[in-house]
DNA sequence: TTGTATTTACGAAACCAGTCGTATATCTTA
DNA sequence: TAAGATATACGACTGGTTTCGTAAATACAA
């Protein structure tokens, strides 16, 4: 039960893609990151993270010049959360639909097959 | 294999969903089915509806007074083109894992998880 | 020490979605 | 025909996100 509905915006989410792959980082280190998929300015990406402190997606070790930022939220926690708001959003909160139209666009390994078999199997243990 | 990267906002998608739902409607009649989940005014569903008309995301029929208007996109390609961006943006392109998350927060039917089962197996069949 | 580079902080501009007020046209009906 | 209801069109305002310019502080190097 998560009383927060703070969901990052796009390029907050961005950011936090970064923090959660790198662990804690500089402004530098993660503006770097993000011009490998497109331009961003320094201070864009300075006062983004800024914002995120204020907003407590993120926190940041000040004793030297050069501040390190870190994530404040968990990846599996965020990607919950928006996944419950674009369930309800775009297929009316049916879960099941948005499961089958994955599925159908998945080129699916047989041993992803097999993970997502297990998980059901186990599901069907617990509806006993 | 169009490439339109046209995707309707959130306002949008609400009032999607309705014309989906009912097929060619008037605006009054759009707008009396938001109110049933939250307050909009007339005039704001009219506005959106129309710049709606401007982005090809339905069309109007002009001819009488009050104009009907329909989706012109469908609800599956929609549903389908968000869920690519929502993987990539929030899964980083693993729909495997968004497929995981969905299902271990989905309290399924017997029955639906043995549509997920038919649909796995067929892929499965196709794999080999 | 003096100049150059790097960093944070601040604020303003640009942009977009959503909202609604108001004007105008058209229909209805008494 | 006149009054009221209902429709579209248009413009403006709000709030939030993103963007960046610039100033001030700090480190570094010649």
């Amino acid at each position: 039960m998560t009383f927060k509905k703070n969901h990052p915006t796009e390029s907050e989410l961005e950011i936090l893609q970064v923090l959660w792959e790198l662990g804690p980082s500089s402004v530098r280190k993660v503006n770097e990151i993000l011009n490998t998929q497109r331009a961003v300015g320094y201070t864009t990406s300075l006062k983004i993270m800024q914002i995120m402190t204020e907003k407590g997606l993120v926190t940041r070790d000040t004793k030297s010049r050069t501040h390190i930022y870190q994530a404040a939220v968990q990846e599996n926690e965020t990607q919950s959360s928006l996944l419950d708001s674009f369930i309800s959003k775009t297929y009316r909160g049916c879960a099941k639909s948005l499961v089958l139209q994955a599925l159908g666009k998945e080129k699916a390994s047989p041993d992803e097959l097999a993970e997502i078999k297990a998980l059901i199997a186990k599901m069907e243990e617990n509806n006993d």
